[in-house]
DNA sequence: ACATTAAGTGATT
DNA sequence: AATCACTTAATGT
């Protein structure tokens, strides 16, 4: 496989990057990388010199809690970038994150001292940013709601969905252990909560498998 | 058959 | 909801 991507290619994976000038730089600069799953992309501390567009596959980004406990954030995919790592990249800081490979994933990595002066020559390279910020911001702060309201049966149903969503398939391969380290609270609630769920007829219950049912007309 | 690991449950705080 | 103590079920050797 090349280890550049065609500014045609840059298109196909990227189609609301519009100028010319964007494409060409992004083809001319970026280079692809690959990460088999489970391996770690970024790691808490290192520092940033390259700003990740995702490919294919999924990466799951954590921080670390003061105990040193994990909290899961959210999954990257297809088409998206990492709002953490720029932010990092912008202001020369250490990770606060750790990016995993949660399938096998192909990126593409973008050399940190540019960023910022595409940002004022690429009105559509600002507009991916900024919609990446939005999104973000959106996700967190509904996270923050359902920590705050102790509501652990929607954060608990919300992730598993997510997870099911970004590995395109209804049946999703864990332990309830797992997830009670992504969400931080007790294996025990957790257990209790999907089985919850497996009552109200949303997910079926296996050892290390979580499915997905169908949800009722129109979703 | 036995050991190990995942999951379910009740009681307590 | 966390923790503990324990049971039950599934899987691996």
């Amino acid at each position: 496989m090349e280890d550049k991507l065609t500014t045609e290619e840059v298109q196909q994976y990227f189609p609301d990057f519009t100028e010319p000038g964007l494409l060409q730089v992004i083809a001319d600069q970026g280079r692809v990388r690959y990460f088999r799953e489970g391996e770690v992309i970024l790691d808490y501390g290192s520092y940033v010199r390259m700003l990740p567009l995702i490919l294919t596959g999924t990466i799951k980004v954590s921080r670390l809690g003061e105990d040193g406990a994990e909290l899961f954030l959210y999954y990257l995919t297809r088409g998206e970038s990492c709002t953490m790592t720029f932010s990092c990249c912008i202001s020369d800081k250490r990770s606060q994150i750790r990016a995993v490979a949660e399938e096998n994933t192909t990126l593409l990595a973008l050399p940190q001292q540019r960023l910022d002066e595409w940002m004022m020559r690429y009105k559509s390279w600002k507009n991916f940013v900024m919609q990446a910020y939005d999104q973000r911001m959106r996700e967190l702060i509904r996270t923050i709601d359902q920590v705050t309201f102790n509501q652990l049966d929607v954060r608990l149903g919300d992730y598993v969905r997510r997870r099911a969503k970004v590995r395109g398939d209804r049946t999703i391969q864990t332990t309830h252990q797992e997830i009670a380290d992504d969400l931080h609270v007790s294996r025990e609630a957790v257990s209790r909560l999907l089985k919850a769920l497996e009552h109200r007829g949303e997910i079926e219950l296996s050892r290390n498998q979580i499915r997905l049912l169908a949800t009722g007309t129109g979703g």
